[in-house]
DNA sequence: TTGTAGGCGTTATCAA
DNA sequence: TTGATAACGCCTACAA
């Protein structure tokens, strides 16, 4: 049923118009030796003519490489794994590598078995260190080179690129502390285990400080969470003075869900998130977050990635520093009851 | 320099395995044919024991298809954009294609040469309608199946999946002109053809209605530029009373701006966008905006780039539906924002 | 239903 | 510096 694609020229029809051996063509292409003027003007002339380039399949089952790497996200809609896969677009262009983009979000049902097929046909993979453990474990199983975003690698020995959740939380609860704010909430996402990591960061640095904490859970790390939770974190029992949510995403969420409820964002409660997406510099009010920096961080683990294909030693210094971004959301006129 | 990856089984260990022919194990791996119960048990047997699988790549020389597919991006971390890989993802799982993502903006230096690599290692590829010419050029030159997304083929006799911007313009313009708005300012982004579709439809709305029209341009589809002109487009001469933009990130930056030059949305002007992005329902306001469908183009142009490969007869109905949506951006009131 | 044998387009080895 | 030739891992007539 599927009709080939015309094949086009060979090595053997460029090395037969120049006139030299498939050798000498292949060597050519590959700038793996020098030539002599002659045979280099000839060769050059017939891939020119021929308009022949080398077939990747081809080369791939000699070299066992496919030029290819792969980034699997858990959600392409989310402006962090955007800007990841913007920052390891960069690496892998820079290391002449495409990028193929897996939405886990997409591949659920027969996720290992795609997840294997993918891993052939790449050259190394970047995956979230949370993954679900089998997923990882076959990866493992696989050979495949890997390198983790988001949080520690969940195995020793492998390489992972992130920002120190812990201390980004402990940032973020400073700013709240010091302004002012006692009556703290965190919307978390248990089933990034970092999620937890910034909520002790968050609760460290109000250390010797009389505060109070309550913490809830999101299904998924997205806005529409935000939105379901909303009711429930800044209107039962008595309302936080500020609010935390393990992303922007829903942060957001919790926002405008609050201007739907009638509850002023910054006058009642405050509210601050993770990633420093870029919608919630424009919001209004504008966004309190912490920098993540994700782009850096696609970008560090392609880098990583590229190194550990090529067997190169590979350089550390995988952390990132995370920084605090205060706006709007987060002024001081909303806290209730002063101290 | 490079470390080869230890090889894996081949299809002739299996062979030797499971006691057959290379042949069966290739025509089982295929299902191209059935074989007796003992054969069949033999092969998957030795398959798995062996956790041996087909290497696409020495599969891709014969059958000469990758078993990868591409989408050439102008702009990733545009929700646009996004949602349109999130449908085109959705169609190449279903065909078990992965998808190759490729971001124009970080490739634009040799983006030609990039670009054929690219195409040599795909089946197909989804591309914008508004790639520079010689860059669709040598696409065609290179007879990989193309489907264009964003506005109508460059060329007669390709696929183009989009909405119909006229009529997504119309729409808008009859709302504005229904809510009473009169004096019409446009943010258009005239590198792609099809802004000035739009702008048509905005106005053509107004026939027999006597209004004001002023056009604005954008170097690029993004919410900075949004940003920099809106002083010019609501502060200059007389106010319009409605702003359209481009795309929803415009719109988002000339809301923010506005707000940051004390002109209230909508007291004072309303402002629109089109692609419904997420985050125009979040805001505050939350924005008006049309619907351009971007996940359903992503995955019906995905569906008709499987057709084109395939060589099946393409279906044809490329042109969506879009959908007006009415938020408070474009409210007829002069009620002053909460915040 | 199964096997034989040649070929796909490239790289790698080694000799010239 | 260049070339012959044997891989690489799989597919596909065609034969049995």
């Amino acid at each position: 049923m599927s009709t080939l694609r015309k094949r086009g020229p060979t090595i053997r029809d460029v090395a037969r118009m120049a006139e030299v051996s498939t050798a000498t063509v292949s060597k050519f292409m590959n700038g793996s030796q020098r030539f002599s003027a002659d045979v280099e003007a000839r060769v050059s002339k017939a891939v020119k003519e021929l308009e022949w380039s080398l077939n990747p399949m081809a080369r791939g089952i000699m070299t066992g490489q496919t030029g290819n790497v792969g980034i699997v996200l858990l959600d392409i809609r989310n402006p962090h794994f955007t800007s990841m896969v913007k920052g390891a677009a960069r690496g892998a262009a820079a290391a002449k590598l495409n990028l193929i983009v897996a939405d886990a979000a997409e591949t659920r049902a027969p996720e290992l078995a795609v997840l294997k097929a993918l891993a052939r046909r790449v050259d190394g993979l970047i995956v979230s260190a949370r993954l679900p453990g089998p997923i990882i474990d076959a990866l493992f199983a696989s050979k495949t080179p890997v390198v983790f975003y988001g949080g520690p690698s969940p195995r020793p020995g492998y390489h992972s690129v992130c920002c120190d959740n812990y201390m980004a939380g402990r940032m973020l609860g400073s700013h709240l502390r010091d302004r002012g704010f006692r009556k703290i909430s965190y919307v978390g996402f248990p089933i990034a285990q970092w999620s937890a990591e910034r909520w002790r960061g968050v609760q460290d640095a109000f250390e010797g400080v009389d505060a109070f904490f309550k913490e809830y859970q999101a299904a998924a790390p997205v806005t529409e969470e935000g939105e379901r939770l909303a009711s429930m974190v800044m209107l039962s029992g008595d309302m936080p003075d500020a609010v935390v949510a393990f992303n922007d995403l829903m942060a957001l969420g919790l926002v405008a869900e609050a201007r739907a409820l009638g509850v002023k964002v910054p006058g009642q409660v405050a509210i601050a998130g993770f990633d420093n997406t870029a919608y919630g510099r424009l919001q209004n009010p504008s966004l309190t977050s912490v920098d993540m920096m994700s782009e850096a961080v696609g970008e560090l683990a392609m880098q990583r990635l590229t190194e550990v294909i090529q067997g190169t030693p590979a350089s550390h210094g995988n952390v990132l520093t995370s920084r605090l971004v205060v706006r709007e959301s987060t002024s001081p006129d909303s806290r209730v009851n002063p101290y």
